[in-house]
DNA sequence: GTCTATAACGCGATAGAC
DNA sequence: GTCTATCGCGTTATAGAC
């Protein structure tokens, strides 16, 4: 997150407190406090505590929505297009950690209108996973399992993600490339 | 969740409004209305807010601890041990759908001495789970990979199945027990 | 066991000085 | 652009009547 003016500057520094408390549990009284100012002088930079929420939220669902639209139809098979998912889940965790939790665990939070551009971008990109798993089964080049267990194995995974990524060093990020698609594309168990 | 008394009904009714809004965003003024009385009468039957959010957390919490301890030193192998856990963890889904989404959501809201109660548990589940993991690599009986990624992977979608359960019919969750143990244990690629 | 009334406090947001 | 002061409201929790 490059931070560019006052405004951006805000929205991180809230998503940092976000992510470590929720948004309920964090007052923009705690935002000034942690940029040295009071609260009345954010509202000189930012409309509303909402504003902040979605702001965060969305930047990080488009994030993957683009990426989701430049993959989705390219010339490769299925399980090339799920390594490259799984890929950018990764990148986005280590480039935007505190943006990705906030989408996570407040989402639910957002107003009505905010709420609904959001859900439209989340099921159109499980809409866009669920079509990329089902030419695998129909090339045979996945085993033909219950689809929506495997998406929602695979997203609840990879959505989580920050939560471990905290927890390591970035040096840990390379294994993690390297053996998560295994994990999660070719399981645990010996054939 | 059988309801015994008022300090049950209580905790269920919050868990259930928990689950849907999160503890900050749940008034004890929506946990009355809902039971049809006042808030001030609440505080005949419990101590406190936090008082509720401990009862449903740790609750939940001491019936992972408990079927792991039962489970773990069995004389059987790694993978019906993990068949095992996953199965729990389904049951547990289905029958304390709320209180688990409550544990999974605001658990950091604890208060101190509750927390750590918490995490306590936490990580000896965890640290069970590795020694499970371990002695199937040892035994040859999985593929050696990243422990800590597998612990990762699978413990957070497990832990998130009621997300996916609140969607479905009870029918499917026979689906969800059968198909689950092979999608996380055996992934999804042909072989 | 539930009620009304209220204490004590924190919240998001605005007005207006500098 | 940041400040002080403040409004109006919602919060958890308690006191005391019934």
């Amino acid at each position: 997150m490059k931070i560019t003016d006052r405004k951006s500057e805000i929205i991180v520094t809230a998503a940092k407190l976000f992510k470590k408390r929720g948004y309920n549990a964090v007052s923009m009284r705690d935002i000034a406090q942690e940029l040295g100012i009071k609260a009345a002088s954010l509202y000189n930079h930012i409309k509303s505590k909402q504003e902040i929420l979605s702001d965060i939220v969305l930047n990080v669902a488009e994030s993957f929505t683009n990426h989701m639209e430049q993959i989705y139809p390219q010339s490769i098979n299925s399980i090339q297009k799920l390594e490259a998912i799984i890929q950018n889940h990764i990148d986005i965790t280590v480039q935007k950690t505190d943006f990705l939790a906030c989408m996570n665990n407040d989402w639910m939070h957002l107003d009505e209108e905010n709420l609904a551009t959001y859900l439209k971008l989340r099921n159109a990109y499980e809409a866009s996973f669920r079509k990329i798993l089902q030419e695998g089964i129909a090339k045979n080049e996945l085993e033909n399992q219950n689809s929506e267990i495997v998406i929602f194995s695979i997203l609840t995974t990879l959505r989580a993600l920050y939560l471990w990524y905290s927890k390591k060093s970035s040096v840990e990020v390379e294994v993690l490339k390297k053996d998560l698609p295994k994990t999660l594309l070719h399981g645990i168990v010996k054939n």
